[in-house]
DNA sequence: CGACTTCTTGAACCGAGTCAAGAAGGGTGG
DNA sequence: CCACCCTTCTTGACTCGGTTCAAGAAGTCG
């Protein structure tokens, strides 16, 4: 169960066999949440988490109930576990599948959670040192988000979308070549693309006709991988700008 | 000239007279560019600098030449330099106006710039910590930008800015109680907002004909923020949020 | 006084939202 | 296993916020 985790941090940069062998302590204490339930409130304290299995959002909510999601969260990302606690890392949290997360502090002390950080001349290699390259990728994904709600149209925003959830499912090895599964609503894909959940759906229609995708059931297959990228100008994250 | 730096980090949280004095330092080596120069280009090495006077912002360009501005930056704000360095802080900034800029090496030494984390037991009255909140304040920005962007129509997205150009130069003793100065053409708006500069004239003329705002040159008027906060469901960033 | 940038205005167009209703899925309990 | 209910998806018709194009007015600077 720990493994998308350990993928997911070993992708970011590689892990010792001890640290390895210390994360197998993830599976000591799990939880569950059903679909729709808050694993995290803004404003509220944060409980540092990994996610096992599942997808979740960080979202906010207008006065007048419009929802705006920031992050899509999928297994092996962190939900309120962070080096540097900012405002990202504590927006409130809401489950969109059942969830199962693992409580982080059993790893805290051997893994040096919250330890020092490499700016004098220490070792790097810590479970930290993880957790901030975990971090800078979401702010790059954040980033990436903004430059879609501002300046790309629909269908090009749906398209980015694909083929970055395409590359961070591969991360976790839940991609095949050109397959993975999504298991989210149109109404969550509005609500992150700042988009009607009708002209969701009509776009995705729009990506089929022109055999771009592929959709059965919440399984995605992109069909045209390059072509997509063309349109949504798509850029993958660099991962380890600073090695 | 270093004042609205001083000010700025005193706002975050109480500066000592010792560390007052070393800002000073601030003083020594400054440089200036001009309207349009790039001060820091996406994905090379970030040189530490304050912004001492004039605005820039940090902004992406897509392939066919649309822009989208992640934030603008004012007085007293830090270009490439933060104590976790990301993708936000390594993106690409431009000046707006003339600008001003001190560099930060004079300091680092004295001020702990990127010294040690308040992870263990340490004082956390370092430099290094007012930069951790000045990032994090700017992360807060960044996800007000993201629902502003996905979530908000024209009108709401215009008063929410002006609130928040509001709150920040008030922030740096740069703001009267409702006028404040604002050196951006309506096409940096645009870009900022994710809209076009026709329509963000005719939103500026709505709101004026309103009588929400008053505009003479680049000073605006907030006549009536109250309602402008309403409309805008704005909320002030809250500031030390781990005190 | 030009020459350029920025602001303003009108008219036509179109991407995306809204409203409404029906079809298809997906669980649940009898 | 089927009947039912509720959520999700789909479709059509209409509306509207925002864009585009184009041209003129107002600033701004050398």
């Amino acid at each position: 169960m720990t493994d998308l985790v350990l993928r997911r941090l070993n992708a970011l940069k590689p892990l010792s066999p001890a640290q390895r062998q210390r994360l197998e302590a993830l599976g000591e204490r799990t939880e569950s949440a059903a679909p729709g339930a808050m694993l995290q409130r803004e404003g509220a304290p944060i409980r540092p988490t990994f996610i096992l299995s599942g997808w979740a959002c960080r979202q906010r909510l207008l006065a007048d109930g419009r929802r705006q999601i920031f992050s899509l969260l999928i297994p092996g990302d962190a939900v309120g576990f962070c080096v540097e606690p900012g405002p990202l890392s504590s927006a409130s949290a809401v489950a969109l599948t059942k969830v199962v997360l693992a409580a982080v502090e059993p790893l805290t002390g051997g893994l040096n959670g919250s330890g020092a950080r490499p700016g004098g001349a220490q070792d790097p290699s810590t479970f930290a040192d993880h957790m901030r390259r975990s971090a800078r990728l979401e702010e790059g994904l954040l980033l990436d988000h903004v430059v879609r709600l501002g300046r790309q149209t629909a269908y090009e925003r749906t398209a980015h979308l694909l083929l970055e959830l395409h590359s961070r499912l591969a991360l976790i090895g839940q991609a095949n070549d050109r397959r993975f599964i999504m298991p989210l609503t149109q109404e969550v894909l509005a609500d992150f693309l700042g988009l009607s959940v009708v002209h969701i759906n009509r776009t995705l229609q729009q990506l089929r006709r022109e055999r771009l995708i592929e959709m059965l059931g919440s399984q995605v297959i992109l069909i045209d991988a390059a072509q997509l990228a063309v349109i949504a100008d798509y850029q993958p994250q660099v991962l380890d700008p600073t090695a």
